[in-house]
RNA sequence: GCGCCCAUAGCUCAGCUGGAUAGAGCAACGGUUUUCUAAACCGUCGGUCAGGGGUUCGAAUCCCUUUGGGCGUACCA
């Protein structure tokens, strides 16, 4: 039992003994004791006054008397404007660092026999992932870490979106301006050729609306008739139809974006455990549908389009199936989720998608429910924010994107001559700086994606947003290595568990009391999908640290202390290097 | 029009189920290296928590409302 439990349920009963009157668990608040008064736990007794019917410092004085005559690890309290901070003994601290904290699974939750899908990335195969997607990709996968962490088992999905008129727009500009370009004559990337064939497209598409514009057509009528896209509609229903041609059209051309997406993958460090493709899920739903029908849920209108009325749960009507029985979005993802369940049984999916499709996932999660699905209430939608730039949003199709090589590439450089400008990769072998500025500009960019709420905007300054000093990666990675570095030199391997310590400084104790928050802070994390409670944990931590570091001698302090010291050290580079593991970020032993 | 989300220091962000004088980082200014890595540490400056009501012993946090911004409201995905 965990102590914080232990002073609630005394509470309540020295609720019960000293007034007569029975407090409820829920309403003992406690919480971190502030720095500038003595103790680590508080009481707020407030919510007990109405029991006592006595004033706040009286109430507090008795709860913490019988608190102190009935808990050993509590050795003094004190009463602050009706505040009881509770001061909870050294040795305390020093068993939970010797028996919790440094033990090699502190802060993995054992298996809660719970399965969990998390999908995320799903890009479309026409263009190259931009800072959006990586924006995605490094939340999906967090969160995918955080949750195993804390005793999911984790399956991550990745729904690529391989299909579709945008798809057959970057393939007819391929074909009418390609001249038979491939990624290995041009030396492009496979993703990048194909984005270039997209923007190509549009283009040539916006010349022949000009045209036909300047003709005396309206744009409208423009916009429908231009020659481009009744050939890209041709196209799709060609490749609907199993079109030889357009198949292997297609096939090539995914073939190369699959081989540029795996690459920036494996640069941003994801992966994946089941890709779906669109191309094999889009025709899926319409059982769905049918069943819905059958059951009621859905209704058909006169046209023969089958509607779900929302409208008691204050949202609209519904189209989930057209008129000549062809699918819409919501057909295929209410297929999918099915196919998806019935793949792995799991007990809950996250799929992490920008916001601009809250209002999609609400609609889809409320219908499957309406079908009966059992498991239903165990979807969510992880729902992002947008990551804007000065200049306002991205927009693929105008070039103003910040693309995801360029950026991790850019990143790596940055990395590469502010160390080189520090001076401080002397003695190190080629490939070991080489790995050293992979480490330091990505971490530098995940933590910066990382550390901000996952619903909140984000706006990207490519000239100044990402730093190496204060609140970011590097300087998290920097603490570690700095640790590293004094353990070695103390030749620490192993934590000695007998030292003769029995007090602690004021810095020593305020950092196994961080340390221990640890496991807290995880499962939050993952209650709340938030990697960012864990880039802020691991900051404080961090910074705690730097001051101790600074503040108190460890190799030339008196052997006993010392091997404390040198104990504490280490459990903070072990907390460090899982915590920025659940960011997707590697911390290195040396910069 | 209707619905959802956001608004905290000059900038970027924390602030747990309401709790003590609202916290960091960056920027600005000033200090700290013959001592374990100065990508660090310490200090100064900086806020009517968008405005207005309400609930409460207590509100940045909950409710209502106004303003400002974003997104959605497609037989696009």
């Amino acid at each position: 039992m965990t102590l914080e439990k232990k002073i609630i349920d005394l509470t309540v009963k020295a609720v019960n003994e000293l007034y007569g009157a029975s407090l409820d668990q829920a309403s003992v608040t406690l919480q971190e004791t502030r720095k500038e008064f003595e103790g680590q736990i508080t009481v707020v007794t407030f919510p007990i006054v109405r029991f006592s019917k006595k004033s706040p410092e009286i109430t507090g004085q008795e709860i913490g008397e019988y608190l102190q005559t009935n808990l050993e690890e509590i050795v003094a309290f004190n009463i602050i404007k009706g505040f009881l901070n509770l001061t909870i003994s050294d040795e305390f601290w020093i068993t939970q660092l010797n028996h919790s904290i440094c033990k090699a699974d502190f802060g993995k939750f054992p298996s809660n026999g719970r399965k969990v899908m998390v999908e995320y990335s799903s890009p479309n195969t026409n263009k190259p992932l931009h800072l959006g997607h990586v924006r995605n990709n490094l939340l999906g996968f967090s969160v995918a870490e955080i949750l195993h962490a804390s005793g999911y088992e984790v399956v991550k999905a990745n729904l690529v979106n391989d299909r579709g008129i945008h798809i057959c727009k970057s393939m007819l500009a391929w074909q009418l301006f390609g001249n038979g370009e491939t990624p290995e004559s041009s030396g492009l990337k496979g993703d990048h050729l194909v984005g270039k064939y997209y923007v190509v497209f549009d283009k040539e598409y916006k010349k022949q609306i000009n045209d036909l514009v300047s003709q005396g057509v309206t744009e409208d009528e423009a916009k429908k008739t231009a020659p481009l896209i009744r050939q890209a509609q041709d196209m799709l229903l060609k490749w609907e139809a199993g079109d030889p041609d357009t198949i292997e059209l297609w096939k090539k051309m995914n073939g190369w974006v699959y081989t540029g997406f795996d690459e920036t993958y494996r640069k941003m460090g994801v992966d994946f455990d089941k890709y779906y493709y669109e191309s094999d899920t889009y025709i899926l739903g319409k059982d769905t549908i049918q069943e819905g029908l059958d059951k009621g849920v859905f209704f058909k209108k006169p046209d023969g389009s089958v509607w779900i009325d929302l409208t008691s749960d204050r949202l609209d009507e519904k189209l989930v199936l057209r008129a000549d029985g062809t699918s819409v979005y919501m057909t295929q993802d209410l297929g999918t989720a099915e196919l998806k369940h019935d793949d792995f049984q799991m007990d809950e999916s996250i799929y992490v998608v920008g916001n601009e499709q809250d209002y999609h996932f609400k609609v889809l999660f409320l219908i499957l429910d309406k079908l009966g699905k059992s498991w239903a209430k165990g979807l969510h939608h992880l729902s992002y924010g947008m990551v804007d730039l000065p200049s306002g949003k991205m927009k693929s199709r105008e070039g103003t994107v910040v693309d995801a090589d360029e950026l991790i590439d850019e990143m790596v450089e940055t990395a590469r001559q502010r160390t080189e400008e520090l001076g401080k990769v002397e003695g190190f072998s080629a490939e070991y700086k080489e790995e050293l500025y992979r480490m330091i500009g990505l971490g530098a960019l995940k933590y910066f994606l990382l550390k901000v709420e996952p619903k909140k905007r984000l706006l990207f300054d490519p000239q100044e947003s990402i730093d190496f000093q204060g609140n970011t990666g590097p300087f998290i990675q920097y603490t570690h290595a700095r640790i590293i570095s004094v353990l070695s030199k103390a030749s620490y391997s192993t934590a000695p568990t007998n030292e003769q310590r029995v007090s602690l400084t004021p810095l020593e104790r305020e950092l196994i009391v961080i340390q221990s928050k640890y496991p807290e802070i995880l499962k939050a994390a993952a209650e709340d999908y938030s990697p960012a409670l864990i880039a802020n944990y691991v900051f404080e931590l961090a910074k705690l640290y730097n001051k101790f570091y600074h503040e108190e001698p460890i190799l030339k302090a008196e052997e006993d202390v010392k091997q404390f010291r040198l104990k504490l050290s280490a459990a903070t580079a072990a907390i460090i290097k899982k915590g920025m593991g659940l960011l997707g970020i590697e911390v290195p032993d040396r910069m």
